[in-house]
DNA sequence: GCCATTCTAGAGTGACCGTTCTACCGGGAG
DNA sequence: CTCCCGGTAGAACGGTCACTCTAGAATGGC
């Protein structure tokens, strides 16, 4: 693996855990096996250009999972449902540490480091819009899959923190029923076409 | 006021906007206009007694707002709805600051800071306490009223920090929707076939 | 062989951290 | 008056911070 990602995912793991500003260099040295003056000779911007690296590297594998989960249900409301699931399981086997740490780093951030906030909007940029895109493919009309996606994003994010400071699985299967209720809502509001049985998928539509 | 809730309330201000470890005791007495020394005469566990406090002050306020918010619309999905819409506006109002102190702390410290868990797990055990209650006493059944109130501050949570990194109310707007929808849908059903294909019984508001 | 470049390695630097310490102030009790 | 004490004030301390600097090892072209 390259060096410059062993690093960026090195402080991923820690940003998750422990945020940007409890993160220290030397830590983040130790954690990638490199010592101070490489992460600097691969990283000229020093930890703020680490953090950006890990936002976005975090951010694209992330949002990859989204029809990774999803395409292997024909029901799509069921679908949503069980990825909540599967975050609340990630989350119970990794001992509720299994932060995301876009939402982290932005929280503690957004005011203090101006740069991290903007990457940080440009990762839930590409979020919101990969998402909003699959579920216009599952048959969603295009303001229900911005809602829908918006909807799915904020919950994930709470539910992570309400279940980091509960140590419960319980926000995410609350979370998840009530968006497959919303998502099952709009999926009856058009009986034009049944939409079932679709697998094709990853196609994009040049933008 | 009190000296003690006066550097607890300087404290939640700046844990909700930079978070734990980036706030420093120095800055903490400036915000609060106290000496360093006054400071650890009031609250002898330095700064983490001081957050402990920063954050049952602040939970113990927030839920106050449930019900002061809620009781104003004889609809409950739709008082949720304007629930989500205040805080869209508050954010706004506060330049994408008004982050919930309980969160932030909470994403970051979980792990490496036991007892401000503990402590944001009491809050947030109150919280979810408090909410159901009330939800109970509007007509939702006990497991209806958990569900919904572990859903609304998920979505909450999430909807803060989405909404602080991409300065933006659509999270918001999205997430009261979709918990609208399901409340209602608690609200007007009693269904005896699963059919789905059928309408719901209430009006639906297309938006 | 040579040299330049890339990368590793960690000691060194000044600034700031949370915390402790000492000194000081106002006022009630004797 | 003196003595005490809750509270104010900030200097001092050891430690850690992000970052820089210098030196050495590895690599590739000639």
């Amino acid at each position: 693996m390259d060096t410059d990602e062993r690093i960026a995912l090195a402080m991923a793991e820690l940003l998750r855990k422990q945020g940007y500003a409890a993160t220290g260099i030397n830590q983040l040295a130790r954690a990638a096996g490199a010592p101070t003056g490489s992460l600097y000779h691969h990283f000229k911007g020093g930890k703020r250009e680490i953090a950006a690296a890990a936002l976005r590297q975090t951010g694209a594998a992330y949002i990859q999972l989204l029809p990774l989960l999803l395409d292997a249900h024909d029901d799509l409301a069921a679908g949503i449902e069980a990825l909540f699931a599967q975050a609340a399981e990630d989350m119970r086997d990794t001992g509720w540490a299994n932060m995301c740490p876009v939402g982290t780093v932005t929280a503690e951030t957004a005011d203090t480091e101006p740069e991290l906030r903007e990457v940080a909007a440009e990762v839930m940029g590409t979020w919101v819009e990969t998402g909003s895109r699959y579920f216009t493919t599952r048959g969603l009309a295009e303001t229900d899959s911005r809602t829908v996606v918006f909807a799915v994003l904020s919950a994930l994010e709470g539910a992570f923190v309400l279940a980091r400071g509960l140590r419960s699985a319980e926000p995410f299967h609350a979370a998840g029923r009530t968006i497959k209720t919303y998502v099952a809502s709009l999926c009856t509001e058009q009986p034009k076409t049944p939409t079932r049985a679709r697998a094709q998928s990853g196609k994009r539509t040049g933008t």
